[in-house]
DNA sequence: GTAGGGTTAG
């Protein structure tokens, strides 16, 4: 079939009129083909039905039909019509299906149920089906119809597309566009309106957005609804510089804007935090006269508090007559951002209705206040109020058990998702993935990764961040090459995992390589968090020189994490001196910086130079600096338990201290020895040992040891760093105890197994 | 006898 298609042949090559195998080679077509059967008899019963319409009775239940409002009343009806003979009438049929179609409460099974009884189902009837499944968000299905009509020998009309593109997901449209575009093409529908439009549209969800711009442009009229289209279209795109200027391009135009254009336009100012802009525009609708107008007020409300300007935006929602649940959602959310997360939370226990982005909102500001025990916890009570979560909310609080470590909880909470049918979009995959990294469960981690159909930068950094992390590393460079591979490109994020996998490997020839490809072959300009990876990958594999030169020639001013590496490879190899002029700069950029007192302190201690110790502590108490509190955290039965150093909160603590006593002396049996190396304090031996018994991983793991039954791994997350002797007295527990054990310290993961840890002592 | 553009969250 060949087709007159006049269209730009290099930027629609599927379907320009040169390419006539496009219809015959698609799976569309094949479809259509394959469905396509003699069209059915016509009916013989419309003589009867005239007939029987004219009955009183007849004429009640019609007027019943038409009051109709529930799915459980229509049946009723239905078979009452079925008893009269009424449902012989193809008009009072096409009433119960129309129903069906398109009301809220209709359902789509039983709109099925009543077309494949209709014995000629008109175009109508057609469009009425591509419009329920539509409307219900079943882009498959409507597609479906649509091409069962087209096999029935139908053409379809100018409502025909603008029905099936409105539910078009993003994946729907990038499969499909094209094709269903050229269908518009071939049956002449598209320079209607609102086809051109459903199209614009339809390209900018797939991200085609210069597809999009080009039936824009190609339009000869334009009215205000297709330029809204566009700007939205932008907004989608992410391009919020293009959609301002399209707006400009309007007012040159003038096309009187419209409140949609308004929300549009501010929506762009929002997220591109264009204040200065925003209220601009917010002087133009006062003036339009459009206010007051409950929908462009919260998106005002929006922009302001997105801009952080939660004075005005606060004014603006004290003002309004009327309130709905999205301005207070866009409040509630601009005092989360703004660092007033408890504010927030007042607000939103005042809303007189709340949603499930109300929820999320709250469940983010927490996650972002790093409150993350109780982003859960309001998840919890989001579920006894009977608010369906989203694939939103779950991101929200995948991400606060990926920080708490809580691998139960996020298991749970990915069963939760499969009985309650929410998708694994590629956002939750993304977080998915994280979540298990940060929990070391790389394994399930991959397994996400693998079942992924679509993956973006972020998916692929976080798998090889989580294999980086976890002592993968091998497997980390192996998927960055893959990455290569596609069309996705890494970004700076990426690099950052690709040179952690190198510094934890020791793979400093290979880092070296990564990091000048980095810029040559990507265009990367490395940042200074890149000079830190940089720093740390030659610091610890004893290139002290070569990091502090590396250091000395950055095109950048240091920052402390670039010193912090080079002090924390001083520390592995005992370099006084280097550790000293590293500290000197740290401090200096940050004297507050209790790790740096802390980590002198220790390569001091392990030097056996108390002196320096004793002066180091006393400035730490003259500067009035403490030391930041190791802290331990381990999951039992979806509860997260926190320890603190020598810590008797816990309820049972008494059985904790006496697993502990029992854990020394079978270790020290196995031959461990307590190393007191880097033990803060002057103290007395035996004081030391206690010191070091006492660290918060250490009770984590007696608490775990009491609590779990064998065989289930134990996962501890400390905030710190692992000591030594820690480290050093877990590898002798797994392997007394046979037991496996991850521990997450601020830099890594640790999994011992057997006596062994996967980072082979390198960290 | 049906329809086109929009806002709050990752």
């Amino acid at each position: 079939m060949r087709l007159p298609i006049p269209w730009k042949k290099n930027r629609l090559p599927p379907f320009t009129c040169t390419n006539h195998l496009y219809f015959t080679t698609s799976n569309l077509t094949r479809l259509i083909t394959m469905l396509s059967s003699p069209p059915p008899p016509p009916s013989s019963n419309s003589l009867a039905s005239t007939h029987l319409q004219s009955s009183p009775q007849n004429h009640q239940l019609i007027s019943i039909l038409e009051q109709c409002r529930t799915m459980k009343e229509l049946k009723q009806i239905h078979s009452q019509m079925i008893r009269t003979g009424l449902i012989r009438s193809p008009v009072e049929r096409r009433r119960l299906l129309s129903f069906c179609c398109t009301q809220q409460s209709g359902e789509m099974d039983y709109a099925r149920l009543l077309f494949d009884e209709m014995p000629n189902p008109d175009l109508f009837d057609w469009n009425s089906m591509i419009r329920g499944y539509s409307n219900r968000h079943f882009p498959e299905a409507a597609v479906l119809v649509y091409v069962e009509m087209l096999a029935r020998g139908f053409v379809p009309d100018d409502y025909t597309f603008p029905f099936l593109l409105k539910a078009f997901t993003r994946d729907a449209a990038v499969e499909l566009g094209d094709e269903l575009h050229a269908h518009a093409l071939k049956f002449g529908l598209s320079s209607n309106a609102h086809v051109r439009n459903a199209l614009i549209r339809m390209y900018s969800t797939s991200g085609e957005i210069d597809t999009a711009r080009e039936l824009f442009e190609r339009s000869s009229k334009r009215d205000a609804v297709m330029w809204n289209a566009m700007i939205s279209g932008y907004n989608r795109s992410k391009q919020f510089v293009e959609s301002l200027k399209l707006f400009e391009g309007m007012m040159k135009a003038s096309v009187p804007p419209t409140p949609v254009t308004y929300i549009s336009v501010l929506s762009a100012c929002a997220r591109s935090k264009h204040l200065e802009y925003g209220a601009r525009i917010h002087g133009v609708i006062k003036e339009s006269g459009m206010l007051p107008n409950l929908k462009i007020e919260n998106a005002l409300i929006d922009m302001y508090a997105e801009c952080g300007d939660m004075d005005e935006a606060w004014r603006l929602f004290e003002g309004m007559k009327v309130q709905d649940v999205i301005s207070w959602t866009a409040v509630v959310a601009g005092f989360a951002d703004s660092g007033e997360i408890d504010r927030a939370r007042m607000l939103f226990d005042q809303m007189p209705e709340r949603d499930s982005i109300s929820w999320t909102a709250m469940i983010d500001g927490y996650v972002r206040a790093s409150r993350f025990k109780e982003a859960l916890e309001i998840f919890r009570v989001m579920q006894v109020a009977n608010v369906r979560p989203d694939e939103f909310t779950m991101v929200g609080v995948l991400a606060a058990c990926a920080q708490l470590g809580a691998l139960g909880v996020g298991e749970w909470m990915r069963l939760y998702m499969e009985r309650n049918k929410i998708r694994i979009d590629i956002f939750v995959g993304n977080a998915l993935i994280d979540m298990y990294s940060k929990c070391g469960s790389v394994e399930r981690a991959l397994e996400i990764f693998n079942m992924m159909h679509r993956r973006d930068k972020y998916t692929w950094t976080a798998i090889i961040m989580g294999l980086a992390v976890n002592g993968r590393e091998e497997e980390a460079l192996d998927l960055f090459s893959k990455m290569l591979g596609t069309s996705v490109r890494p970004d700076e994020i990426t690099y950052i995992g690709v040179l952690s996998a190198c510094t934890h490997a020791g793979l400093v020839d290979e880092g070296r390589e990564f990091f000048s490809s980095m810029i040559t072959e990507h265009g990367i300009m490395p940042n200074v968090a890149h000079y830190g990876c940089l720093v740390d990958l030659l610091a610890r594999a004893g290139q002290l020189e070569e990091a502090l030169e590396t250091i000395n020639n950055m095109p950048m001013k240091p920052n402390s994490t670039v010193w912090g590496a080079l002090l924390g490879a001083c520390r592995i190899h005992r370099d006084v001196e280097m550790a000293e002029l590293a500290a000197e700069h740290l401090l200096e950029l940050d004297p507050e910086n209790n790790a740096a007192y802390v980590l002198l302190s220790n390569i001091y201690a392990k030097c056996g130079k108390w002196d320096e110790v004793r002066k180091v502590r006393q400035m730490m108490m003259d500067r009035g600096i403490k030391k930041t509190p190791g802290c331990s955290l381990i999951e039992v039965n979806g509860e997260v338990h926190e320890f603190v150093a020598g810590d008797r909160s816990h309820p049972g603590s008494d059985r904790i201290y006496s697993k502990l006593e029992e854990m020394g002396k079978e270790l020290k049996f196995a031959g461990y020895v307590p190393d007191t190396s880097e033990v803060f304090l002057d103290v007395g031996e035996e004081e030391k040992e206690n010191a070091v018994y006492w660290h918060s991983e250490k009770l984590a793991i007696a608490f775990g040891l009491i609590s779990l039954q064998s065989g289930v791994i134990i996962r501890v997350v400390k905030n710190l760093r692992m000591c030594f002797d820690c480290h050093n007295a877990v590898q002798f527990v797994s392997a007394v105890y046979d037991r496996e054990i991850v521990v997450r310290d601020r830099t890594r993961f640790h999994h011992f197994r057997g006596g062994l840890c996967s980072c082979n002592d390198y960290w």
